[in-house]
DNA sequence: GATAGTTTCATACAACTGTTTGAATTGCAA
DNA sequence: TTGCAATTCAAACAGTTGTATGAAACTATC
């Protein structure tokens, strides 16, 4: 174990360029020269280049998760047992756009390492997202007690929209605000969840409790 | 030009084999033998590997955008000028929908190669999406015309969201099959555009045209 | 049927990739 | 200090990649 500091230079060497020029363009010999250390540390403290980056991924992810189930879990003891389906949705993406999105110039590397896997789908990557169905069910099982009259379909919809949204908005964050000419503000991190849980809320709540969805979904900067 | 069978049979077999084991795994050498064609006909024919997928990806695009528009035009010249919000958002991203999902089975190769487009972002193909915006400055300005009293940021969010849903539910069709346990049918295109467009709607319109908006958005099959 | 232009072909190239090797170095315990 | 394990290092390895070359085959025109 010694010091560990080879470990933890590659680690962050390896999250920064990742995050600047994308997985694709970023060999393991760029990495390295960017840690100061020799080739062969990466296959010896990590056995290859995909573990590596299935390191860096998994620790960014199970932070995000523990956020994600910490939110979920004081929401549901608060209300006993049942949380209002606002503020599960806002568990569920809230944790991912705050660690995404935020001012520009100030986004964590981590921030943007994360928007990088969002947008370039490395196997690695891809094998661990395919594992985080177990916790997706966490919220499936939170979305039906809160809305029990609705049919387990109009549930998965309504998540499946949810993360859409959010995953799209950080994705394409670029495109939008380009789009926009500036006119959707991202740095309001706040702002882009609230839009995104309004929008999720609405969606699974029309038609049957017209008294408890919000009144104006997008319409928050109506002129 | 000839024949031009060397030409197609390389893009025929480039597209098959993208469209199933993705960008990441195939390599010139699997295209020219597939297509039964010489290594070198590659470059010859369109000059770089990365202009042969730029040219596989422009000939799809090119094909849903055009379907897009003329939905589009269709919809406003019926409407003198101005449609209906959820025709303009059908129009939007039904083509797209109907064109990548639809019974596993009998999903052309075309609709593979576009999911994995949509999946795995390269280059070449991410270059060719950043003129997109373009093409979608012509839905903005029906959605104003269709929403005179809707500001900007509204539209823009509303446009953003409507994409979001329909990309996300191609890119996570496998996972949302899975989640759900076969409950969300994804074979069933119409119902998906429907859901979409249901969802993107009453988002733009919550609020303000309490009337028109559709009354369950995500009720369709309730119990 | 010769010629010019296009297309095909086998082959080589040059560069880059992740990984391995085995020796050197380091750090720590006895 | 000695010995042993963990770590670092330079170097090479083995394979793959997209691309270039120059000759051969083909095609159509005159």
């Amino acid at each position: 174990m010694a010091s560990d500091h080879t470990r933890s230079a590659i680690l962050a060497a390896a999250e920064r360029l990742y995050a600047d020029r994308g997985f694709g363009d970023v060999t393991l010999r760029d990495i390295v020269a960017e840690a100061n250390v020799n080739l062969a540390a990466v296959n010896y403290h990590f056995g290859s280049k995909d573990e590596l980056i299935a390191e860096l991924f998994v620790t960014r992810s199970i932070a995000t998760n523990r956020e994600r189930l910490h939110e979920l879990k004081t929401a549901e003891e608060q209300g006993g047992g049942r949380a209002p389906i606002e503020v599960i949705l806002r568990a569920l993406v809230g944790p991912t756009l705050r660690g995404c999105l935020g001012p520009q110039n100030q986004r964590s590397t981590a921030a943007r390492f994360m928007i990088r896997a969002s947008i370039e789908s490395v196997p690695p990557i891809r094998r661990i997202k395919n594992r985080e169905i177990d916790h997706l069910r966490k919220f499936v099982g939170a979305m039906r007690r809160s809305l029990p009259d609705r049919s387990d379909v109009e549930i998965y919809w309504g998540l499946n929209f949810a993360l859409a949204m959010a995953h799209h908005t950080i994705r394409e964050s670029e495109r939008l605000t380009k789009l926009s000419e500036g006119k959707c503000d991202l740095d309001d991190v706040e702002d882009v969840v609230a839009r995104v849980v309004s929008v999720a809320t609405i969606a699974l709540t029309a038609g049957r409790m017209e008294a408890k969805a919000p009144a104006r979904a997008l319409a928050r900067d109506a002129r």
